[in-house]
DNA sequence: GAGCACTGC
């Protein structure tokens, strides 16, 4: 117990048998008091709305308290400050700090910034600098490129933050405008100030829904957003800053962003007339070295310059956390469910219910939905059977595909003072969600990856150990509120084992979408752009050579007017392929293929999976008038159209159905920006009115939208060979239909399908059938 | 007979 409140002091700190770490950089975080929490800015702000994502739109705050009328946030010395929360602020470790980081950027370009989530980095690094006099919009002469004329144009005034996820940027913002006591106004769609707004500090812009009030100066935004910026400003010349937060997930969007921003920063900054873009690179985990040199060396094109190399400076944000014992098992669990039960019931006989940090609940980390719902099964089949004065336990499942509500229950103080709460959690749990109460994490060691194989062309989707950056994210999620402990089910010696850090998701993707970014933005050889952890060569070869077949690119690899026009719309390319082709007269079939990408890229599947014989024959008269025997896509059309002319409850309406109406609201959100993309490029008149009479679909019109999706899909298909078994038509691998196709176990001549995925074995998802004669059409073009 | 997590004018 003296070694543990000693520790408590120390904080930073994780404990592994006998050995003290330190976690500097990595999970700390600053212990809560009662004062400093309700107002406590950082990613528990942006947590709180993560588990409430349609309230964060609404008139919930981030911290779920009621939003104050817009009169209350006339600000009286705006560059001052809200008082209210200026206490709060100047706790946090990095308040000391802010002159430091000030000066830092008034002399180099690049800062990389390393504190941990909880620092209050995110909220608080834009406010420190957009005062600066760096910061100002100037008025500049850009020198005259060939056949242009010398123009005066604004650079500079604006810092952007970006964020993976869209509900981060638009909680972070709402907070920091709260902090700053300025609205957080502008319509949708962008400020257009519109009269009796009054100046606003801060806004935000994620896909449906800006937010810019009439003078900006901090604006937070997701990655992708940013990046669709750069399509039209490839100087970044609003921004005097951008702020790349979180860069240590490493997503796909901001390894290209790095290589956008490394391109400006070292180039000769003559397209913003001079002035420097400073950059700020902010990461929760420590090991940044990589970044840091990527980001510190000139890139392509400097070297041969004598241009100075731009300077990078390093920070690190001390934190405080509470301790977290680290607890291995001594030997390698033969079985993880026995494992799992033997832990839980372990903790929750020995130990209580509460102390004085609060609720003592248990999270635990687990590869899927599958592996949740029979150790939710064991768990409470077991928890029966304990004596009855011990505490009740409640399990809550926690994944991607559940319902918002099912989701929601998870984070809820649970109900019923006797009893303790048993989250059972994917990935879910370490980035995206934050599970309050938990102070035991028990971590099964593996997550499920999804897997690009570029040599075979297709995806798969396999549990496998997890790294250490990982593991200690995990781990960290038992001392946010109070000391913790974690419990590895693995040995001391497989931890040893693991990688540092995860595969950056730019190495584990299909990279088509990222080539034609990078080729719409003006870099021709893809090659040499500069990129933190560059793919194989091959798999860049296969993206060029697929993104040609799409008519992308041309015979020298320049993008073309096709290649120009898909990279306007928010999907893959050969889904972009697809809406440019519906509306060539030959197929005819915009409004349809529009309807069906919606509901495809909407979420995993519009479709809720029914586990039992009940659930199903519950649903088979409700889904029977969805389902089209031409496959998947045509049951997507359907849906979407019933669904659309469903004028009078909808939510009912998916009930019955078991569809999930998060991502068919979503659904319903991108076929509007698609119509809208649509009409903007003169691929249809207007947007048709919305509910329209529900009109089935004719074999007909069928065919057409099967073989319009054959121009980005070609190479997806599969013959029925005399044995029975599909076997695709590039590369000759034997495929089964998958279990959720409504054309599961259905034996035709031939098949398209959109997805290829490797689980259990060799998958075709989203599946339609076709004749065996379209396949060569499609391909002659 | 089966479903890690995000994102995009």
């Amino acid at each position: 117990m003296s070694k543990k409140r000693k520790n408590d002091a120390a904080g930073n700190v994780i404990r592994i048998g006998d050995k003290v770490i330190s976690l500097e950089g990595y999970l700390t975080k600053k212990p809560k008091t009662e004062d400093s929490r309700a107002s406590e800015p950082g990613s528990d702000t942006a947590d709180a709305a993560r588990q409430q994502p349609e309230s964060s739109k609404t008139d919930l705050t981030p911290d779920g308290t009621k939003k104050s009328s817009p009169s209350e946030f006339v600000p009286s010395r705006p560059p001052a400050g809200d008082p209210q929360y200026f206490e709060a602020r100047k706790a946090l470790p990095l308040w000391t700090r802010q002159d430091e980081i000030r000066r830092i950027l008034r002399q180099k370009d690049v800062l990389v910034l390393v504190g941990e989530t909880g620092s209050g980095k995110s909220t608080q690094v834009p406010q420190f600098l957009y005062q600066e006099k760096w910061c100002q919009r100037r008025r500049v002469r850009i020198k005259p490129s060939e056949g242009e004329k010398a123009q005066e144009v604004s650079v500079g005034g604006m810092i952007a933050i970006t964020q993976p996820r869209r509900v981060a940027a638009t909680t972070l913002a709402h907070r920091v405008s709260r902090e700053a006591g300025t609205p957080l106004t502008g319509q949708k769609g962008g400020g257009d100030g519109n009269g009796a707004d009054s100046k606003g500090l801060v806004g935000y812009s994620v896909r449906f829904d800006h937010r810019v009030p009439a003078g900006t100066k901090i604006k937070y935004l997701t990655e992708g957003m940013l990046l669709q910026e750069l399509l039209r400003d490839p100087y970044l010349r609003q921004y005097s800053a951008i702020i790349v937060d979180e860069i240590h997930e490493r997503s796909v969007d901001v390894d290209l962003l790095s290589g956008f921003l490394k391109q400006i920063i070292s180039g000769d900054k003559a397209g913003r007339g001079g002035i420097p873009l400073k950059v700020v690179i902010m990461s929760a985990t420590a090991n940044v070295e990589g970044i840091r040199q990527f980001f510190s060396t000139a890139g392509p094109g400097g070297s041969k310059s004598n241009r100075p190399q731009s300077s990078v400076e390093y920070l690190q944000i001390e934190g405080r956390q509470f301790p977290v014992d680290i607890i291995h098992t001594p030997k390698p669990v033969p079985d993880i469910q026995e494992a799992l039960l033997k832990t839980i019931f372990k903790l929750h006989t020995e130990e209580a219910l509460s102390d004085k940090y609060g609720r003592k609940d248990i999270l635990a980390f687990l590869t899927g939905q599958e592996e949740i719902e029979s150790a939710q099964k064991l768990i409470e089949e077991y928890a029966s059977t304990l004596a009855p004065g011990l505490p009740k336990v409640k399990v809550f499942p926690l994944f991607g595909q559940l319902s918002m509500e099912a989701q929601h229950e998870a984070f809820q103080p649970i109900k019923g003072g006797h009893t303790r709460k048993i989250v059972l959690a994917t990935n879910i749990a370490e980035t995206s969600v934050t599970v309050p109460g938990v102070r035991y994490v028990i971590d099964c060691g593996k997550a499920k990856l999804k897997q690009f194989r570029s040599r075979l062309g297709m995806e798969s989707l396999l549990a496998k150990p997890i790294s250490k950056s990982s593991a200690i994210q995990r781990a960290g999620r038992a001392g946010r509120e109070g000391p913790g402990k974690c419990y590895r089910l693995y040995t001391q010696e497989t931890y040893d084992s693991l990688y540092d850090r995860d595969l950056p998701e730019i190495l584990r993707t299909d990279i088509l979408s990222a080539i034609l970014t990078m080729k719409a933005r003006g870099v021709q050889d893809v090659f040499s752009f500069p990129l933190m952890d560059p793919p194989q060569p091959e798999s860049v070869e296969k993206a060029l050579l697929h993104l040609h077949i799409l008519g992308a690119l041309d015979d020298n690899g320049a993008i073309t007017e096709t290649g120009r026009r898909m990279v306007q719309f928010p999907v893959s390319p050969p889904y972009a392929r697809v809406l440019l082709a519906a509306a060539e007269p030959k197929y005819d079939c915009l409004l349809e293929v529009i309807d069906i990408i919606s509901c495809i890229t909407a979420g995993e599947d519009i479709f809720h999976q029914l586990r039992t014989e009940e659930a199903r024959e519950e649903v088979e008269e409700y889904r029977k008038e969805l389902f089209r025997r031409e496959g998947d896509l045509l049951t997507y059309l359907t849906t979407m159209q019933l669904y659309a002319a469903e004028n009078t409850d909808r939510v009912k309406w998916c009930k019955d159905r078991k569809i999930n109406l998060r991502n068919m609201k979503q659904a319903l959100n991108i076929r509007k920006q698609l119509r809208g993309l649509c009409v903007r490029q003169g691929m249809m008149e207007q947007q048709p009115p919305d509910p329209q009479p529900f009109s089935p679909t004719s074999p007909e019109q069928a065919s057409s939208i099967l073989k319009c999706f054959l121009t980005g899909f070609s190479i997806k298909t599969a013959i029925l060979a005399p044995d029975n078994s599909y076997v695709t038509s590039h590369g000759k691998h034997v495929i089964a239909i998958h279990p959720a196709s409504v054309l599961h176990g259905q034996k035709k001549e031939a098949i398209m399908f959109l997805e290829h995925v490797y689980t259990q074995k060799s998958y075709a998802k989203k599946v339609s059938v076709i004749q065996a004669v379209w396949i060569a059409e499609a391909l002659e073009g």
